[in-house]
DNA sequence: TCGTGTTTCTGGAGCGCTCCATTTTTATCC
DNA sequence: GGATAAAAATGGAGCGCTCCAGAAACACGA
């Protein structure tokens, strides 16, 4: 027995004690075809005999690339993301790929920005979940791409979302559809909210509807839907819907209609966007547009795979259509 | 200019750009002392103008450690953990360590536990914020945290955590200081669930009160807490009060207090567990227990740390008092 | 001016893998 | 049975850093 104790064996541990060289642990190790099934089950014995656990830095360094794909997200407390990395996760694991969350918070200590930590990491690939900033795209030489949002035009990064002005207006239309007139519409900060705005807006005009749109402080908090869905009940009291951004915003705008007495959907129909977990409570029952987002992410899978393979193929933008979800937070009028 | 195109710039090509040998960049990059200004402002200088990101993989690799902790988490809907990730943060971060969290749905494909996808990382310690099993604790030889459970006596393994059971008594005893002696209790699954519904246990028999608690089928989900509520509110209807082991099931508990015509407060009071971003949301205002997950986190940072410096040292259990905030789903009966 | 101590800087070795060119083994056919 | 092709296995080089021992530069008092 060579192996020291107290030190982690490697690869070169584990292949004496298959007797084997180190190359081909390292085939087995990579699933790599072409190793004889007697072999490959000696390392498999010899690596669970040892313990052994392969160094990813080594892998990375060795290999140039770390079978990392990346993830930029924005507030763990908006759970849109939830489906999001779902559909990255089923897409990219089965080829090897492991998923990277890069804290929102990130460690702005020792990175400029999420995306110099996820080079650092030296990641195949970035999935760009949050409102992207010019300076995100600074330094990156891998392939990108921005989930959720349509609002930068980057060049050489594709573009997987939602459709969301077709969202906002689905909402509306519904809405619309159940008779009702006066519609609210609580906004956010962000690309995404701007869309969403504006196929409210285009919905309201075509049938000839005023709209009214309430913007909170913030971005699009539980809070910030509160206070906007304030303003909208008590500026326009006739309003009898109200269209909430999303559902943490409009679990905001339950909270504005409960204290205005506006039962929900009796008095007033309230619907969301993003068909989050939240929407689906009991409590809420929230009637919402389902941005498909496992689809999306599945979407911004296939199109960092493509990039990866070639680099100059380019999906551009890709829209996933989104779905209404009728719960119980709306009725007609 | 010896730099090729199209290659990632390394530490060399840093070194000679700036004039200077490849370790004098090593030490810049580690923020070590005893470096010139001028010297250092020479390094810094040629990163920003080769934009150059060091990798981490190769720092890894030849320190043998990562600088980096890692986070085991169980499930994003559940926001407990969001506090815990922050406290962890703000105390490591400093340091110049990272934190990364593995992903709920590990890539089981690659690892048999998400312990294994870090150990693999070659982190320098491991904070498990979920249900530890036995096999998460079978190949790590870093120090281990376990945060926000006390079920398993892991020899070795630190434990840091509110104090359930004590929580679990603070909110039964905010009850029945309102006048209530009809209290049930939601539980789920789980350690720390267990340990609450025990301190709600003994502040009921402590002042003679009968205890009714009812368990959700699943663990601790939103409809976990709405299914075990039905039962509690159609089997003793009598009851004017339930404490839920957390705030997601008290959700849940809302949406079923909703269901049969009790409002909160005035007809049912209701308090909560975690303090999590839904307990503050304008339609519950919940009445909670905060079990302080910041200095949780804080905590299990220490522990981390105290450990890696010297692995003898063993904090054992550490328990932080967890605090009651009422908000308005309480009411004297 | 020179020695001595201190601060600053440097080159070499090596971390644990992957990749590639090459060698060895096994299978196939005449 | 031997030549040839295909499959399986191997050794060496090198990825980009950190760490360490030692060299160079500098400071200061005698």
């Amino acid at each position: 027995m060579t192996q020291e104790i107290g030190r982690r064996p490697n690869i070169y541990d584990v292949a004496s004690a298959a007797g084997v060289s180190k190359s081909l642990v390292s085939l087995v190790l990579r699933g790599a075809p072409g190793v004889s099934p007697a072999r490959r089950a000696a390392v498999e014995e010899a690596i669970e005999r040892l313990n052994y656990r392969p160094s990813r830095a080594a892998a990375t360094l060795a290999g140039n690339r770390s079978r990392t794909i990346g993830v930029v997200l924005d507030d763990y407390r908006n759970l849109w993301f939830v489906d999001l990395l779902a559909g990255l996760h089923d897409q990219l694991a089965p080829l090897g790929f492991r998923v990277a969350v890069a804290d929102p918070s990130f460690n702005a200590h020792l990175d400029r920005t999420p995306v110099d930590g996820l080079m650092s990491l030296r990641v195949d690939g970035i999935v760009i979940a949050t409102e992207p900033t010019e300076e995100m795209f600074a330094a990156v030489d891998v392939p990108v791409v921005v989930a959720g949002n349509r609002d930068m035009a980057v060049p050489g990064a594709d573009v997987v979302a939602n459709d969301d002005m077709m969202g906002g207006r689905l909402a509306t239309e519904h809405l619309i559809g159940l008779g009702h007139r006066e519609i609210g519409h609580v906004s956010g900060g962000g690309g995404a909210a701007r869309l969403r705005a504006q196929g409210y807006d285009t919905a309201m005009r075509e049938r000839g509807l005023r709209p009214h749109i309430a913007r909170g402080q913030g971005l699009t908090t539980e809070s910030d839907g509160y206070q906007a869905a304030l303003k909208l009940l008590d500026e326009s009291p006739s309003l009898t819907a109200i269209f909430a951004a999303n559902d943490t915003m409009a679990l905001g705008a339950a909270g504005a209609a409960r204290d205005r007495g506006r039962r929900i959907p009796e008095e007033l129909s309230l619907i969301g966007y993003d068909n989050s977990p939240l929407a689906s409570a009991n409590l809420l029952r929230l009637t919402t547009i389902d941005g498909r987002n496992a689809e999306v992410g599945a979407g911004a899978a296939k199109a960092l795979l493509n990039r990866m393979e070639d680099r100059a193929v380019q999906i551009g933008t890709m829209l996933v259509e989104p779905e209404l979800v009728i719960r119980a937070s709306t009725a007609a009028l």
